[in-house]
DNA sequence: CCACCAGAGCTC
DNA sequence: AGCTCTGGTGGC
């Protein structure tokens, strides 16, 4: 009787394998497999379909059955993987190496779990509401009952509000940590045990191995939530599809919904029309250099640092009243490049060819994170003069001190804020709203946060400025951007107030066919000439591949399963040469 | 003579 | 992607 496997392995299809007996084990299995001279743990995948083998290959027997035959992970689970595998292009195999614990794939005996039957129910509700208390609250009366997923973006906050659980309900429940460790191996086995009601995590929590009644996303429209590996999606939408496969409800919550989900709702199938009211609309106050303005600069440095007139008046006013400050600017170190007078080159990495910037006296690249020593000379010219271009967070701290006695740079570690300050830093500072009172936050160099090149940057960038007036239990704040004339047109947009700003955002996104519209799969192939003959068959299909002679090639389709037909030969196992690779998929 | 390694090749 | 086999290097 044969039966097709999927393994651990990164091509598509499974691999068809003799079960002697006449006992077949269902699907999602796990059985030991002979690969080569090698034995692995793989999963009964098998369909209807008929087996067609390969020419001179000889069929194996499978070693052994394991868990008798039953799929023992939970079947959501199971499902899950193969949904991912297909939408991701990474397959199966790499979609359960994502899902499941190490020790699971190698075949680690569990004491399975008698299944309980799904509710098959799914439902969808959502609270937005920019008051962080009146959520927390929304989140406790949530928890009260049924078996709960909550699901946080970054770890810091899923711990933080685990901590601060009362007793009842932190005794019924677990904070996943998101590290592979012995002890994460012995949570998963007690979660599967069923010891907890609710299961609290950050993005690989989503995964956790027990049937919940209800999947709650807090802080949805956070991009925190794709995931640093690959493949990079998004947890949040993998809670959306493991709430529809086990037929439970799921709950999105947050300051303001994110682009797919204001679609979705008010655009979509069934548009919600009388709820726009979550979408409050605050002032904001835009600051232009055409404004009365001070362009400061540092010695050695080349470029300006805009102050208005209003920022250094509205933040003495802010000190004098006893408060904290936040100066947002967003490039650390002393300058964010640095070039030689004479010849007007720029060091680069010797690596990766990225830019250099300098941090603490030395040079970092800023793609690779590659450290080097500063150079005495112009390795071009050989001349001396090397000045260093767009001032980074060290040279705004010797600028700010002119104007204020207390100025603090946040570097990431602990800062101890007694008397009232100005705080320099990334848009990391943020965090600083969770635990003090923050009565003004200005963003100095939205202009360049801006230039960053991707096509939801905007959107990013929208809602850490729409956060950076609510984090926090303290609301009363004034948020104060600074922008340069040509920017003046996303400033005023933000005035317009969040809603606006996404709806035609949207429909930007809708003419050029950008996501949630269009879907963009990049992969790199390192042949040229296998990169000719896929481009080839794309347009078969009627889709353009762009190639950037560097071994990206890039095709930008309306559904994903053109792009699925045409890949797929190529990620068969014996096509499979490690040639191609999906390095992203940007579909939302 | 063998330990140690980087690279090649194969996998129903 | 792994795993194992290969063949080279270098130590004594």
């Amino acid at each position: 009787m044969l039966v097709k496997v999927t393994l651990l392995r990164p091509w598509w299809e499974p691999l068809i394998y003799d079960c002697d007996s006449h006992f077949v084990p269902e699907n999602g299995a796990r059985v030991l497999v002979p690969l080569g001279r090698a034995k692995c743990v793989g999963f009964v995948n098998d369909d209807s379909q008929k087996k067609i083998l390969p020419k001179n290959v000889k069929v194996k027997n499978i070693s052994q059955v394991l868990d008798n035959g039953k799929c023992v992970m939970p079947s959501d689970l199971w499902e899950l993987a193969l949904w991912l595998g297909k939408v991701y292009l990474c397959g199966t195999g790499l979609a359960l190496k994502k899902i499941l614990p190490e020790k699971f794939l190698a075949g680690e005996n569990l004491h399975a779990n008698p299944e309980v039957a799904a509710s098959k129910n799914f439902r969808e509700r959502d609270f937005f509401c920019p008051n962080d208390s009146e959520r927390e609250e929304f989140l406790l009366r949530e928890l009260a009952s049924g078996k709960v997923l909550l699901l946080f973006a970054l770890k810091d906050s899923a711990s933080d509000f685990y901590e601060r659980l009362p007793e009842n309900l932190r005794d019924e429940a677990i904070f996943l940590k998101p590290e592979t460790s012995k002890k994460s191996w012995e949570n998963w086995q007690r979660i599967y045990a069923g010891e907890f009601r609710i299961v609290i995590g950050s993005q690989s929590a989503v995964f956790a191995p027990f049937r919940p009644e209800k999947i709650i996303v807090e802080d949805e429209a956070n991009p925190a939530y794709f995931f640093q590996r690959k493949p990079r999606i998004s947890a949040r939408t993998l809670a959306g599809k493991r709430a529809l496969l086990l037929g439970c409800e799921l709950i999105l919550t947050g300051r303001m919904p994110s682009l797919k989900t204001y679609s979705r709702k008010y655009f979509g199938k069934n548009p919600d029309s009388n709820s726009r009211k979550y979408l409050p609309d605050r002032r904001f106050f835009v600051t232009v250099d055409s404004d009365y303005s001070f362009k400061e600069s540092e010695r050695g440095i080349d470029g300006e640092i805009l102050l208005t007139y209003s920022l250094l008046e509205r933040t003495n006013r802010e000190l004098a009243a006893g408060h904290h400050v936040l100066w947002i600017w967003d490039r650390i170190g002393e300058a964010g490049e640095i070039f030689c007078e004479r010849c007007g080159v720029s060091l680069v990495c010797e690596f990766c060819g990225g830019i250099l910037r300098s941090v603490n006296g030395s040079l970092k690249c800023v793609s690779c994170g590659r450290k080097r020593e500063f150079p005495d000379k112009c390795e071009h010219c050989g001349s001396e003069f090397l000045l260093g271009k767009r001032p980074g967070l060290e040279a705004l701290l010797k600028i700010a001190a002119k104007y204020f006695d207390n100025v603090k740079l946040f570097s990431g570690r602990k800062l101890a804020l007694s008397k009232p300050c100005v705080i320099l830093g990334t848009s990391a500072l943020l965090k600083f709203c969770d635990s003090h009172s923050i009565s003004m936050i200005a963003w100095l160099n939205l202009d360049d946060e801006l230039r960053r090149w991707g096509y939801d940057t905007r959107v990013n960038i929208l809602r850490l400025i729409w956060d950076s007036y609510w984090r926090g239990r303290n609301c009363e704040r004034t948020v104060l951007i600074q922008a340069r004339g040509k920017n003046l047109n996303f400033a005023s947009e933000i005035l317009r107030g969040y809603g606006k700003f996404l709806e035609d955002e949207l429909s930007t996104r809708s003419e050029l066919s950008l996501p949630p519209f269009g879907i963009s799969v990049e992969m790199l192939v390192n042949d040229a000439n296998q990169r000719e003959i896929i481009s080839r068959e794309f347009e078969e299909f009627g889709l353009f591949a762009m190639d950037d002679a560097n071994g990206k090639l890039t095709v930008d389709a309306k559904d994903l399963s053109v792009v699925r037909r045409v890949l797929e030969k190529f990620f068969t196992m014996s096509e499979f040469a490690k040639n191609i690779q999906i390095s992203e998929i940007r579909a939302e």
